[in-house]
Parts: C-alpha cells; structure tokens; sequence
DNA sequence: CAGGTTCTACGACATCTGTAGCATGTCGTC
DNA sequence: GACGACATGCTACAGATGTCGTAGAACCTG
C-alpha cells in the first residue's frame, strides 16, 4: 500500500509511462508502449520504466499466461498532489500562497481561468487547520 | 543570456543554492554556505553547484581580487514560471485548467491565502491579448 | 512441428545529480 | 618571510535516470 504521506516521487520518463497506464488501467507494457508513441521509445525501455514503478509502488503486476498485466497503484490525484507539493518546496518556499500569487501574477489567465480561480477562492472552507 | 522561453532547468540542489543567492545577489560562495547551512553541505559541494549553474547560465561570477562574487542571472520569477510550466506539462497534460481544478479539489488555503489571492484578483486587469 | 512473433528476464552504459576531497595559490599578520 | 586561513581549479565517485540490446522461453499459424 502506498502510503498518502510518502508517495513516491517520479522522474520526468516515469510521468510519462504513470500518464499511459492512467489512461486504460490494467494494461499490458505494449499498450503503454502504444499509448506512448511520439515518445519514440523501444518496447525495453517500457518495461524498464514499469519495472522501475513497480519497485516505487507506483503499478502493481500480475501475470495472465506469459502476459504481465499492469496495474496503477499510485492515483493520479496522489501523484499531483505530491507533485505540486515537491514544486511548492523547491520554488515557493513552501507557501502556497506564493504559488497562487505567482499564477494570478505571472500566467496569463483566460477569462474561465479566472472565474475559476476567484470559485476556488469562494469555495475555499474557511480556515481551519 | 538567458533565452525567457529557454529558461534552464534547475535540480533540487540548485534550486537550494539560488535561493540564497536570490537572497542577496552579488554574494561570494561562503555567503551562499552561510545561507544554506542547515543543509550541511560542505563549501566545495556549494562551490560545484555554483559552477554548474554559471554552465547553465542561471548565475554569472567575476572576480574581486582573488574571490569569486557570483550574481543571479536567472531571475526568480522566470524560474518559478518554468517550474509551473515544467509541473503543468509532466502532471496536468499542460492544462493550466487541471491544475486549478485539483488546488480546488485538493489544497486548502488560509484565510491570509485567500485574502491575499482576492487582492490579486481584483488587481489583475482584464483579460486582453 | 518449424518459423516468425512476442514475452520475459537480465545486463549494459552514457549522463546527470548529489556530495565531496585534494593540491595549490593568495593574503593578512607576527 | 613563514604560517594559518581561506580561495581556486580539478578530479572523483556512487546512485539515479534515460535508453536500450540480447538471449531464450512461449505462442500462434501454416
């Protein structure tokens, strides 16, 4: 079991086999080599990226005939979330409200994206710890 | 120069070291060591990461006598928007939409964070171009 | 059942990252 | 002018990452 406080972080190659395999769940390495086309890769290359996130946890396993048959383990919400976590680290000093800061500062917002922004902020509960 | 739309990507490490020299930009290496003490990190390993980030161009050196005087030349802002980018492309298919949609879901703000935020909104202009 | 196709298991290797150590030069001070 | 403190330029090196190649087992198909 993955644990919520200690997701496993993914390397940019990892991000890309985790995005194919959320895309159809139990999947075989060459449905993941094929949802990963452009990346030009060989179909080793796949497996050893699986393998890799079967070692992190991030997929599970498991044979059907000689087939192995993938499974993520690690949701995508789980994987943002530690994502956005690592760049608020790295690049906002931990504070998330420099990262919104930055956004409403630095991106150019489309009109949705702005009322989108201002809900999160109205829907936003409260402060509570 | 540091091309904007090129900006170069900086690893955690050296995102430590520009953080201190962020935070006072001439500055020679003892002070970036200085600044990021709780790291432990020895002066010879502050002194490789500055030398990789003038490789990368995110920070210039020239001498005063015989000390090196290093001085951003990636600028914080840039670097936090490319990290932003770098984040949105890996985790959110590039949707900056994606992103807001999961802070909404998934991170919570202070009251201060929201305040904050809201002042930033009614700032920002309206959309144009 | 032989051949081609496809899997799997394992090993490989160049780079990039994190983290220094060392030899040597320079500067201020006694 | 010798000594200690600190700076510099190089080199090193293990572990993480990106990318496969190869050999041999399994499977379908004529």
């Amino acid at each position: 079991m993955v644990d919520a406080a200690e997701s496993p972080s993914l390397t940019d190659a990892e991000w890309t086999v985790m995005r194919a395999v959320w895309q159809g769940s139990p999947c075989t390495a060459r449905d993941v080599l094929e949802r990963v086309a452009d990346s030009g890769w060989a179909y080793t290359t796949v497996r050893t990226l699986l393998q890799r996130l079967i070692d992190k946890g991030a997929v599970a396993m498991r044979l059907r005939g000689n087939t192995s048959i993938y499974e993520a383990r690690l949701e995508q919400q789980q994987a943002r979330q530690s994502a956005v976590r690592s760049l608020l680290q790295r690049a906002f000093d931990g504070s998330f409200g420099s990262l919104l800061a930055h956004l409403a500062r630095t991106e150019r917002l489309s009109a949705r994206e702005r009322a989108r922004l201002q809900q999160l902020l109205d829907e936003q509960p409260e402060e509570r710890s």
